[in-house]
Formats: structure tokens, sequence, C-alpha cells
RNA sequence: GCCCCCUUAGCUCAGUGGACUAGAGCGGGUGCCUUCUAAGCACUAGGUCGCAGGUUCGAAUCCUGCAGGGGGCGCCA
């Protein structure tokens, strides 16, 4: 690099990016960097590209680089590399792919968290299956990661939660913006019969056990665990008052109208203790925050929040920042709403259309992996169409079908091989397919670093989808298991190689590789 | 009025600075089961990348403006 002629001295160099081509026809890497550097240096940049391949020295075995124009070093990776990557990849296991990126980092993934005064909707799932994703992928690139659902047990809502509960045992009026489900005459029904005296708080939190229960049975249904179950009521134990003090210290507490607000630089204030007495979600929040982040000390923290609570990003960062905790250390993954489509009709599931598709009515329906993989087919800040119809066909229409088989395709073709011997001639794998193939499974583990630094978990739907038809095409025109010995045995070993890259992918997207269909 | 997300093939969506022919799935059309599972493979039709400017050697991708769809802007959760 020093030898670059024309080289202004303490320039700085721009970063040297080595990229995939969008073409196989350009090999399998890229380098721009000679069109970068074209304008400092003022130089053709196929000019600087020839004198810089001279000093790249690649290793022969390892790769041939070429100019391309307007500027580009393109490189191809040799048959001979790829080949010898299988025997690892076979042996790595459900290692492969995993990586020590994140230096375990603790990171704290809070996803869910919906209100336990009722069971989960077919709207909060999405943001379960992308936050639970999120979580494998962090710990798959060596963060250090914990799954927490927040637990709203106290509060305004809570009190008419308790409230509706002893209205249906006593038969009396539902109150005014209480809950009348039928878990409610459930909820009451079984408080009778164990005896829980009718007073609000003590059916307000038998109820709020019976809802965890039946979330953690959705949860446990979708795949979905987490580590930690935090209680907003423990936020109330001291550690509100202490913020409370702290923020009038910095002189942003400001009472008004019998109420107590955080004076915000904006030039809007926002209510933390109500005039009745109850705080707001809004105060809740900064305390659970300065909890997660100052006194338990994650490094980072991920809220995995509905699109609809976009607008309190704001005002949470503004305030934990006043409190001396860096912003950017939380990352709030907002996930677009999604509409559900039943043949003609598509249904739109907002928090405030109040349209309640139960979580568990779609679990019989769909069952968890196409669930999973449906929404993992879509970027999380894209709103998306759930076509209950397509989703639970059981047919190569629906494309959670197509990575299954590709699994157990491979997995059936491992059992009739098994008794094979022989030694495998590597050079062999020489067709399109087959180099094709192991072309897509060596991206796995850049895909898996990308995810986790993106938090962006539908690339690993995508790549499975593209390694499936790499599979499917290698079955098809190359017969792994046959009278010749060598090649049986190469091509095994590259259905090893297959088998465990795409085993990982589902296995990191929580849905199951099963090995008969 | 302000803020956030979206606008790419008939439909659902990837791609968010790079390369000739902008991709996938579904849907449409045509082939392929005497060979390890056809829940598969191959071929084919289908696109002014919302519109208009700008930056750049290069823009679906970045910037500005406009239009359309959705969400938010509460002492609701």
């Amino acid at each position: 690099m020093t030898s670059l002629n024309g080289w202004p001295a303490g320039a700085d160099l721009p970063a040297v990016l080595v990229e995939r081509t969008q073409n196989p026809a350009h090999g399998d890497y890229s380098v721009t960097l000679p069109l970068k550097l074209a304008r400092t240096l003022r130089r053709p940049p196929m000019a600087i590209a020839s004198e810089l391949i001279a000093a790249m020295a690649l290793a022969p075995s390892f790769g041939r680089t070429s100019v391309a124009a307007p500027g580009f070093i393109n490189i191809t990776l040799e048959p001979a590399w790829l080949q010898a990557q299988l025997g690892p990849i076979a042996d790595a296991g459900p290692s492969w792919g995993r990586s020590e990126l994140g230096r375990a980092s603790p990171v704290q993934v809070e996803f869910v968290s919906s209100n336990p005064t009722g069971p989960m909707l077919f709207s909060h799932a999405r943001g379960a299956v992308v936050g639970d994703v999120v979580a494998r992928v962090l710990v798959a690139a060596g963060f250090s990661v914990q799954r927490e659902y927040y637990v709203n047990d106290q509060g305004k809502q809570i009190r008419l939660f308790g409230e509706s509960i002893r209205a249906r045992m006593l038969n009396e009026p539902i109150p005014e913006g209480g809950y009348g489900g039928d878990y409610i005459a459930e909820i009451a029904t079984q408080a009778v019969a164990a005896g829980v005296p009718p007073e609000i708080n003590e059916l307000a939190s038998f109820g709020i056990r019976w809802v965890l229960k039946d979330i953690k049975q959705d949860l446990d249904r979708l795949g979905v665990q987490h580590d930690h179950w935090f209680y907003e009521s423990t936020l109330y134990e001291g550690l509100h008052e202490e913020v409370l003090k702290r923020l009038e210290a910095l002189g942003r507490i400001v009472k008004e109208e019998g109420a107590t607000w955080f004076k915000s630089d904006t030039d809007k204030n926002d209510v933390l203790i109500r005039r009745d007495g109850y705080p707001t979600y809004f105060a809740s929040d900064i305390f659970y925050h300065v909890d997660k982040l100052q006194r338990r000390n994650f490094d980072r923290v991920v809220d995995v929040w509905g699109a609809d609570h976009q607008g309190q990003i704001g005002r949470l960062k503004e305030a934990i920042g006043v409190l001396g905790i860096e912003p950017s250390r939380l990352v709030v993954l907002l996930v677009q709403l999604v509409s559900v489509k039943r043949g003609q009709e598509t249904v739109r599931m907002s928090r405030r259309a109040g349209v309640g598709i139960s979580l568990t009515e779609m679990l019989d329906e769909v069952g968890p992996d196409a669930l999973r993989y449906f929404f993992l087919l879509r970027s999380a800040d894209a709103q998306m169409e759930f076509d209950v119809e397509l989703a639970r066909r059981q047919s190569g229409e629906n494309p959670v079908y197509y990575a299954q088989y590709a699994h157990a395709r491979l997995a059936n073709v491992l059992k009739l091989g098994a008794k094979a011997d022989g030694e495998a001639a590597l050079d062999r794998l020489s067709s399109e397919w087959e180099l094709a193939l192991m072309r897509v499974m060596l991206r796995w583990p850049d895909v898996v670093r990308e995810a986790a630094e993106a938090m962006e978990p539908h690339r690993l739907a995508f790549f499975t989808d593209e390694l499936a038809a790499a599979i499917h095409r290698f079955y098809k025109n190359c017969r792994v298991v046959t009278e010749d010995a060598t090649l049986t045995a190469a091509r095994l070993l590259l259905s090893r190689a297959a088998r465990v890259t795409i085993a990982n992918a589902l296995g990191l997207m929580g849905v199951q590789a099963p090995d008969r269909m």
C-alpha cells in the first residue's frame, strides 16, 4: 500500500471493503477501492487496480484475482479451496457459523411483554418471533444475551383487571373500561375454587398468575423462552423515588395541575405521575431502563416494540440521557403491524382497531414453524400481510416446507449412504451444482454476523431459501449414493456439510429441521 | 401541522452506492417421476424500481421536494 504512487501524505485511506459480487460471472468477491481512490490519486482506476492486484499476493490455492472495467478487482475462489472447507464445516456441526464478534458483551433483549391482563393475540406474535431470533442470532455472534419479559403487574389497568374478576365473581356489572373476555369468567371460577377472597389485589395477582401461565404456554408452543421475568412492581420498591429525586435535582421535575411532569428540552413536557397518583407508563419506562442500563448495567439493551409505540422512543431516550445513560445503548426495534388475510378478506391488526385473533388459535391453525418462517420472510420494519391459507397449506407453495424438505432429502441420502466407505475424492465435486452449493454454504458465517450487526433476522430466512434452492438443484442433478465409491464419499461429505448448514440456519430461526417428511 | 415506516413483476416481498439481462416466492404458460422423497427440477411470459429535481465516474440504493398507503403525536396501554 505504501508503494501507491501519488497518495497525498496524511490523507485518509478509504476503508478497504471486500464485497460479495452480485453476479457470479464476476467471481466471488470484489474490491472497489480503485474506483474510490481514483479521484484523490487523479489516476485511472484501471491502473490503480493493476497496481493493487500486484501488491495483494493472494495465495494461489485460495483464489484468482482479476481486474475488470471500470476498476473492479474481482476475486474468484478456487474449487480446491471450496472443496477443502467441507470437512471442517461438517465437523464443526452446530458451531459452524458462530463467532466471537460480541466478545461475551452482556446484551439484554426484552420482547413480547404483553400485558398480563389477557391472553396473547396474534398481533403480539411477530414481535415474539423477531425478538427471539434477534436473541438467538446475538448468541450465535458471541454476545452474552438475556431474554427478558417485562410484566406490567401494577397500575390502573391491573386494578381494573382485579375489579373485573371480582365483578364476575359477584355477578356484578363489569366496571367502565374493564375486561370482559371469557377468560375472566374462567379466572373467577378458579379463584372461587381456590378460595381466593373477593378482594381486588388478591384477585388481580391470582389473575396475573393465571394469564402468565397461559402466555407461557403459547410462547412454549411458539418456541420462545425468556430467561427472566421482570415485574414492574419491583421498580416501586425504592428505585422510583431515587430516580425522581435525581430528576428533581437535575431540575427536570415540574408540578402542574396536580400532576408531576418531566421537563423536556423539546416543547412538550410529559406526565410522570398522574393527578390520580398512578405513575404513567412513561415513568415506569424510565425507571425500568435505569434499572436495566445502570443498576444491572447491560452494555446494550434491545427493546422490541410494536410500531404504534414509535412516539415514545424520543422522550425515553431523552430521559435516560438526562440521567447520564448514553442513549445509543438502548436500541429499539420497531416491528410493523401485521394484517391477516383469510381468503379474500384482509383484517388489519392494530391495537386501536381492537381486532383480536388469539395466538392460540393461530398456532392451532398454522403451527409454529410456518408462523415463525412467515414472519421471518419480511423485514421487521415493513408492514406485512399474513396469508393464513398459504401458511397452512401443506405443499410446496409454502416456503417453509421448501426449506425443510431440502433438509429431509439430505438426511435421507445420508442415511442411505451411512454404510458407504471409500476415500472422498473431493476434486471430483466439480459440477456447477456442487460448486454453487459450496459457495452458498460458505456465506453462512457472514450471514450470521450481518444479521447480528444489523439485528435483521429476516436475512436468515432469505439465506435459507437460497441454500435450500442450491440443495434441491444439487440433489436433482448429482446422485449421491452410487457404485462409484470415491465420488459417493465426496458427495456424502458435501451432503453432510450442507445439512449442517441448513440445520443451523433453521435452528437459528427456531424452525424444525425434520429428517423425514 | 409535526414525527416514524412503507411505495420495486398480476399478488406478497428481498435488494438501500457499483458492473452486461433489477431478483425471489406465489399466481399464469410449457416440459421432466423405470434412478437416493415430484413437498422437487428446468424453461417461459410479466417491471417507466411512486413522481420530479440534485449529488456522483456510477443511483432502485444518498439528498431535496411532491404524491399515495399505514402508524403515532393522551394525566390510553
